[in-house]
DNA sequence: GATGAATGAGCCTTCATTCAT
DNA sequence: GATGAATGAAGGCTCATTCAT
């Protein structure tokens, strides 16, 4: 009973180093990528010895994973928030765009370190890693949305996966467009610029289906 | 006059060996990225000795820039064409569309290698190569045929920059979710996909026009 | 104040190293030659890992110049002191003679590697490198002692940098010899054997020149 | 009796290209030392096809062989006529400073080449090889030279045989300076300047010894 | 427990040597 | 016989990981 104080307190401050790792790995990663980030760097960084680093995390590449999974799952809850809460498939989306607008603002160097490994909407990840898994969990919940945002005939007839690809990078290309300009723009502009464009290329054009279908071509 | 032949030889199996070892490195490239990427490996995959791979480009890094470059500047001139030969923006962007789906068809490695990249529509690539400056003038290019449209009307009033991004991404994440997909659609059917696609996302939402235009300007 | 005993620590095991690694790759580079030795032999030999190695040092080239001009610096040092204490042409020539093979004997395998570059004394030593213009300071130094001495008649009336570098080879030579017979004679030896040859090969010949030659016998 | 002819041809255009090969691999020699000089360049600056190279000499270690051995050879035959034919030491002495000069004026990129080897006249070179034993019998033979001079009272009572490598080096250095000086003296001053030297660095001093001194003045 | 110096496996690159033409 | 393109073993250097203090 009384191992117990002392291994929370163990717990306690291996979880504070790890925050603390992950953020600066962030950094580091978001900056020069994964292979040439230095451990050294983010040891460095951190402020922390590299027995420390490696205290906590087993290897360099636990770090990336950690990163990633750990805001992954951050996103992902959002997103499952999101599916749970909003019935309407267009509230739906919104509140997604609204959320992660609002978490990559948050967390400016996972978003660049996200970015850099592009191939997160792309089909099989190199490594056979559980981020992979997660990402398209997080894409999954968003076909939902478009699915049953297709069956109520609000959005396009598309393959729903494609549609929640197409969201994930426009949510991307907005955000690194803003990263890119300066970090200008406040949240707000943001938003509306990202709902416009989610609401053009996604809903079913009025009229469309049937007759004004002549019109489109 | 004897040495001609020899010389020209020389060069035409060089370029057989260049063109066969970019095809090797952009395989291994797609699959592991740069640094992971070892020049070994693409040695084994083209059948070919480190020395002759020397023998054609003088390093690891170059490989990856004259695909980068090399295929880029294919792009980059389909792109020209475009610009040059089509008046109507939407006619353009068609053509843009048809081009590189066409394009990445033919060059699925490439697609991989480039998705990987991911910093392609983002502000600062890694190096500070000509490869981003090119790409930089692919985006500029496509951003004109969004400038011409949006002054007439046709597209939305949006910065025309920041719609070239939302188009390219669009374009690799049709393709990506393509190959994720085994590669089952045909061509055809891709084109549509995205024509539709950008149609919905840059037009001009009917009736939009008009009134609330003079506002928007 | 607590940082200061740490990095003073950090500096004097790095002294320790880089001595222990100059030793070590002396020896290496007077048995192979710079080109043919091996860094791993280098590491080997000192007992250290490769990347203490290269902590030290940032790369071959560098161990290499490092000794060079180390040790080079302090024979120089030893010339300037010779040039600065003493008055007669005689006197220092008969000091250096002494110092040179006193420090000679304290690092014979500097003294094979310096033989080995045999260069030394000739015109364009490979690397534009400052150890080139060290060796030339020396020279210098020398050939100013002679100078002196031609001055004042009691040397032979010939370029004093030829003198210089003969005075210089002379040494070298005596030393290789002992070096080659296995190190049998003393000190005192090798000095008196230097101190003759020299006073022979240098010294105006008794009759020769005026009047004075006689008192310089 | 056919292939007589024919074997004959082929060994005369052997060494054709031996000769060829040599001139050019003892001007890279010269100019990069043995590691750092590349075959591709000797074959280039011969003219000659790598294959054409590797026809004639096995390995590049054997064409630097050959060359340290065929010119020491010449030089060895200098050496031996001198000592069959001159009856006084200070003759012999004297046609050996004429003969080396001559031969070192005749081959400057062997002297280069040799002069970068600096181990001639040490102990123990690199490799076991014939080269050395060569230059040991250079020395020796100078050394007899030097040693019935000793008898007869005419140089001063040293080891013969470090007599012998200061006479070699002497040599090399004023060959070496007037590399360095840009080949301004002429072959005759040259020859003076050493025979200067010589005469001075290793003839007995003017009544030093008894009797016979006063005859060597 | 924390530190950071030490380790050494692994990668890019070169160049002596070979062999198909 | 001559060619020179192709080969691949080997070496300099880096950096993820460990362990003595």
């Amino acid at each position: 009973m009384r191992r117990q104080p002392r291994e929370e307190a163990r717990r306690a401050r291996n979880d504070v180093y790890r925050q603390h790792i992950l953020e600066a790995a962030e950094r580091i990663f978001a900056e020069h990528g994964f292979e040439a980030a230095k451990v050294q760097h983010i040891s460095k960084l951190a402020g922390l010895s590299m027995g420390t680093i490696y205290a906590v995390f087993p290897s360099k590449t636990d770090i990336f994973r950690a990163s990633l999974e750990e805001r992954g799952r951050e996103l992902l809850a959002l997103a499952e928030d999101v599916a749970r809460t909003k019935a309407g498939p267009r509230e739906a989306l919104s509140a997604l765009i609204e959320g992660y607008i609002d978490y990559f603002l948050a967390h400016p160097n996972w978003l660049r370190m996200h970015l850099r490994l592009g191939t997160s909407w792309a089909a099989r990840p190199s490594g056979t890693d559980s981020r992979a898994a997660q990402w398209c969990h997080v894409l999954a919940l968003q076909a939902d949305i478009f699915r049953r945002g297709i069956a109520k005939g609000i959005f396009v007839d598309e393959d729903p996966l494609y549609l929640s690809k197409m969201f994930s990078v426009m949510d991307q290309v907005l955000l690194s467009d803003w990263v890119a300009g300066g970090m200008k723009e406040d949240r707000d502009t943001l938003i509306r610029r990202l709902q416009d464009m989610a609401e053009r290329a996604f809903s079913r054009p009025a009229g469309s289906g049937r007759v004004s279908a002549a019109r489109s071509a």
